[in-house]
DNA sequence: GCAAAAGTGTTTGGGATACACCCATGC
DNA sequence: GCATGGGTGTATCCCAAACACTTTTGC
């Protein structure tokens, strides 16, 4: 246990935000990251994240480092955003004691790396060596992710908005790491009650054109049964 | 959304730490609560908590401080710990940006108030005005236990070593409020493989004795099957 | 016609729910 | 003997899991 010095002035510690950006990339379950411009860990890959400064939310300041360093519009062209954990090691950063308040957040194909950032998506099985403890977080973001998909729509943030039961099913399989039964996968998803069906059809390649489905709410909800 | 100024020296905000201690209290579960000595909020109750200084990680901030304003041993006194969630925005303290790490512990009988600390435990349908947005923070606790209790053995931060099915069985519908199928609870609770009979009994009052369990592993698990 | 993905039903087992009576004790 | 809480079993329903063939299209 550590004993604080009331007869010292207080100093906080520092404050950071970090987000984990997931994506799928053809399938792949990706995540966003940035090649470290400074010392350091520098030319390090690194999750997206900076300093939170004093009036700022921790959900402004991601706004704002992820766009600054990464490219990318969180509130733009992100679909879910999720406060994950908050990382406290005094150890984690080699410069002192940083806090760093982390989210998870997904989205379909979104443009990154405008400008000067170096930002790049890597899968997140065969990720690179990453700096501080962010491969520990993607861990969990990971994890909780998955938590996620099992009780609630938040899918929807993975999928166009009219999609097949093919592709449906694919993101699953690709974020669970595992297949599912086809008719069981579509039994179980159509009786939740969460999409209808369209008059649309995806006709691609030599084969029978798909129906195309849509979210009947596009809003985070908690379903009835969950899934696994 | 905040800009930040870079050609300002960084200045983090305040960061603190709050606890929301759990007890079971006559099958009432209760909260642990002090009543402030300073402005703000001067006299008015709350949850205890207070500054995180550099250098130190917020369990060992939270310990500190749980003992120091409320007499009570985290560590030593308490079963369970885990961290809930950050709260930052910048308007919860009236004296400025404090963004603060939440926990939630739980336990059975423990020593508070020692010494000179205004502590008292309330139920948690019957709090009075608290100060800040603590109200928000124990819902949001209340709920991630109920969650736990569905899907791992945390019930075992409630109860003493051994224990009858009815003392377990009210330990559930005093966290959810609602009253459990006595059959039903104790076949399901059974097949977890969680406890185990002893050979003692609880014998008071005028009516058959009450055998008692004990649980196999008092570290904490995930259940195979979910409760609810 | 053939390759390729879309689409579709049934059976079986297990857990969830609903429900009512006997048992052991103290007084 | 009676009041009090402890303890027990069965029937029903629904969901989960396993499993293979037909349909529609492009070429």
């Amino acid at each position: 246990m550590n004993h604080m010095k009331y007869t010292e002035p207080y100093v906080p510690p520092t404050l950071t935000v970090d987000a984990v950006v997931f994506q799928l990339i053809d399938n792949v379950l990706s995540v966003l990251l940035i090649q470290r411009p400074n010392e350091p860990f520098k030319d390090n890959w690194a999750l997206p994240g900076g300093y939170n400064a004093q009036g700022e939310t921790t959900h402004d300041a991601l706004q704002r480092i992820v766009l600054e360093k990464a490219g990318v519009d969180l509130d733009r062209d992100l679909d879910y955003l999720e406060q994950l954990y908050t990382f406290d090691t005094v150890a984690r950063d080699p410069r002192g004691h940083a806090v760093s308040v982390t989210y998870m957040a997904c989205g379909k194909e979104f443009n990154y790396g405008d400008g000067n950032a170096h930002a790049a998506i890597f899968p997140v099985d065969n990720l690179p060596d990453l700096a501080y403890d962010h491969k520990d977080i993607i861990a969990y973001a990971h994890d909780r992710l998955k938590a996620k998909l099992t009780y609630t729509n938040a899918v929807h943030a993975f999928l166009n908005t009219q999609f097949t039961l093919t592709e449906l099913q694919t993101a699953y399989e690709s974020i669970f790491g595992r297949p599912f039964d086809k008719r069981n996968f579509r039994k179980k998803f159509l009786g939740l009650d969460l999409i209808k069906e369209t008059e649309s059809f995806k006709r691609e390649g030599a084969h029978r054109p798909a129906r195309l489905y849509e979210f009947k709410s596009s809003t985070l909800e908690s379903l009835s049964r969950s899934f696994d």
